[in-house]
DNA sequence: CACTTATATACTTATATGAGTATATAAGTA
DNA sequence: TACTTATATACTCATATAAGTATATAAGTG
């Protein structure tokens, strides 16, 4: 069980929340989430070093990127994340992200501040 | 979406998942619930305090005791719960719990130990 | 009204967690 | 091979959290 209470834990975090659900729509590099979420890098990089510990992301290099993709063994998980996909109008953060990686490419540029 | 983040940090103590997962199947008093968990009195009243203070259980007092009964008001809450009830095999402490509280009142003669 | 019982809370301590800043690493490019 | 860029990690600090023990409270009972 403590693998399910440490995917909640996981979830109790706002920006491995919002990092989750913008997977579970598209694979993004780390510059592209934080363009996004408008977090730091290194903030970024260390909820996603966590979700990738536990192996709920898994990373692959594609050129100067480093992209991230669910990695969601567990049916329980995956239909969790649906629960809250499903019922996005109630959270007009990660609805605003949604759409805002659809136009994820133009993150990649502006990738350095 | 706090109110989301901090729903999953309640499901992210086992305890308090459990007591979450009993109530889900039956209102129970408070040395119930420390009978069918084995966990001690003040930590089960702790997180049930916790549960209380942010609404998704309430408690009525039936005589001498306390019983608590879920509060779910959010349809996304109840789906999570559910999603883990559908794959209770997968979790043998959660499974074990519901078998016990079938016979919940056994546990109010020996509260006292 | 004293006593018991069921539950709640306070206090202490140990541990975990997250954020920010600085720095390291590793691959790509000139 | 030096340089840049993308990402990862280390370090520090402040805060949160959970557990255990002791104690308070509030209702019921003799």
């Amino acid at each position: 069980m403590n693998k399910l209470t440490d995917f909640f834990k996981v979830l109790s975090d706002e920006t491995r929340l919002r990092i989750l659900i913008l997977l579970y729509h598209k694979k993004l590099c780390v510059c592209e989430m934080c363009g996004i979420t408008g977090e730091s890098q290194p903030k970024i990089s260390k909820h996603l070093a966590k979700l990738r510990d536990i192996g709920l992301v898994k990373d692959e290099r594609q050129e100067q990127f480093i992209f991230y993709d669910l990695n969601l063994n567990e049916q329980v998980y995956k239909g969790i994340l649906e629960k809250i996909v499903d019922n996005i109008n109630d959270y007009p953060v990660l609805k605003s992200d949604i759409e805002k990686c659809k136009h994820a490419e133009k993150y990649l540029e502006s990738c350095r501040r």
